[in-house]
DNA sequence: GTGAAAGCGCTAACAA
DNA sequence: TTGTTAGCGCTTTCAC
């Protein structure tokens, strides 16, 4: 199998008897080159297959025209979204997008974004696990652009988590729930920590108790365990970090006969495939991700350090319901 | 923001006090360098956190140490199993792996193969639909591995098409059933028609009756398009060509009030996440697509033409059961 | 064992 | 408008 010597720019000109900048212009300046060369330039580029080759275009200029998205967890199907988001935007603007997944570990993400730095023309971290300084410094290499995380200066995308927990909280007090549990996630995920601080406010403003416990690992088998800490609280409603834990918690109480919403009410995050339906269907917050995907895309090209907060919704379904308890 | 310029093996030379021709041999060839000035150079190198820069070093060589992954759909969780095992192998062998989605598209995948040609040292097509004769003139520039496709003179690996068929119309054909329809995805995916295939002949062996539906999409709307016309065929029991389909199938006969398996069995391919939890619990035909990821890379990176077929597993779950109405 | 120099394929001044 | 030329950062002969 021979991978045949590919047909470069060089290879062009000879043929069409110009010389290789012409060809170069030809094909990536149109405008700067007469209508006669073009034409004939662009023909002979086509007969002969002509395919430039993107590291040599990329090493004078410094732009490879690709993207990268780091994503925490690419099992999660909650990623699907942002990534087909980020994908259309991305070939919209001519650009490729390269997709690595850092399996929920910072460390491994650094590794990959340093290993792409000299690739890709700058990086979208989706729910980057980092420590801010790095996240700075990587900045000072390649513009980035964050969903997930809030930090000063960058651009970024999130979804609004003080109204998802309001969402939420006023779902379940309004079922009579008094007493809560937060099934928390990595404590170095920003929505983490952000979600955690709603719930706790918005709890406190409807008078309603809510307990933090975890961490735990943000997968179905992490809710498998977090469903059992989760009942020996005593709470009458379970708010997990992600649908993934919601969906173990689930399989969890089905396993040790609790009923749902009967004697426990769930609530996840993130409306996965497969949250409406699992047994029972999930009560969980949806919100936009490919738009999110779109949105970082955009921000990451234009350099802008805004913040984008999307607006979530509450999907009611069956894991919730009236408390069985009430102490009214 | 300055993107600062980056450390180069210029830099690193001038502050070590050699030739860059030594600072690249004791980077990448520290065998052919003095213990002494490796050291040295090594050590400046990370005083100075000099990162290669891949698109320079590819140049030259050719080779750019990264690998891309096709895959056709990658909001199907089949494919998870498939992308971490490919970027496990990638990544001990050094390689990093990129990944990019077709969305059942083969012109797409054309056109990512395409860009993507000069950028990385081979590909791994998931499930390709292209022509066979594209797949010819792809190899000739880059190495190729396929999965879920066999052509001859190619690495591949593919589940065992017969042996699962054989197991599924065992299990039908033993609960009584003896009138199938097969709910088809589409026609230029190598796995379809292999299932049909088998699917026939293992039915004509055991005196079983199937027909093929579709084809319809391999998604889960596909899948509840596919219900009705599985349905009105008259069939007892339905195999659709994945699991997506198969779920699709679930949510639309439970819509229309037909009691499964009581009414109607239905069988999948893939036990994808969700299978395990749907309602009812899908059987379905499990393979190790982690093993199968990891194998790809290999036979990649290796160059062997080889086929690697890959066992499958039955998973009966209770979407499946004994036929209502046997005709015994 | 080490350095000098050529060149990978392309872009971007600068000249003509 | 087009051609000439100098790099981009690295690897790899080829001398020394």
């Amino acid at each position: 199998m021979d991978h045949g010597r590919a047909v470069t720019l060089e290879d062009v000109a000879r043929e069409a008897g110009v010389a290789v900048s012409t060809v170069s212009r030809a094909l990536s300046r149109p405008e700067r080159v007469s209508a006669r060369t073009r034409e004939h330039v662009q023909a002979v580029a086509r007969r002969l297959d002509y395919r430039p080759n993107l590291l040599a275009r990329g090493l004078p200029s410094g732009r490879t025209r690709m993207l990268a998205l780091l994503v925490t967890d690419i099992t999660n199907p909650h990623q699907f979204g942002l990534i087909r988001g980020a994908e259309t935007q991305a070939a919209a603007a001519g650009y490729t997008l390269v997709l690595a997944d850092s399996r929920g570990l910072p460390e491994l993400e650094a590794e990959l974004a340093a290993r792409l730095a000299s690739s890709v023309d700058g990086y979208v971290l989706a729910s980057s696990r980092r420590p801010d300084d790095e996240l700075v410094e990587l900045r000072g290499r390649r513009p980035l652009a964050l969903y997930n995380r809030e930090l000063a200066g960058f651009p970024s995308v999130v979804s609004d988590q003080d109204d998802s927990s309001r969402q939420i909280v006023g779902h379940l007090v309004a079922l009579g729930h008094r007493e809560l549990a937060y099934l928390g996630g990595p404590r170095n995920a920003w929505a983490e920590n952000e979600r955690w601080a709603a719930l706790a406010r918005h709890s406190r403003a409807a008078g309603a108790e809510i307990a933090r416990l975890g961490p735990f690992p943000p997968t179905l088998e992490g809710g498998v365990a977090a469903a059992d800490v989760g009942l020996a609280a005593g709470a009458t409603a379970l708010v997990a970090f992600n649908d993934l834990m919601a969906i173990g918690v689930l399989r969890r109480l089905e396993q040790r006969g609790v009923a749902v919403p009967g004697a426990l009410s769930v609530v996840g995050h993130d409306d996965i495939f497969g949250a409406d339906f699992c047994h029972p269907p999930l009560t969980t917050v949806a919100s936009p991700v490919e738009e999110a995907g779109r949105a970082l895309v955009g921000l990451l090209l234009d350099n802008r350090p805004d913040t984008l907060v999307l607006p979530t919704e509450l999907r009611v379904r069956t894991s919730t319901g009236p408390v069985r308890n009430s102490r009214g």
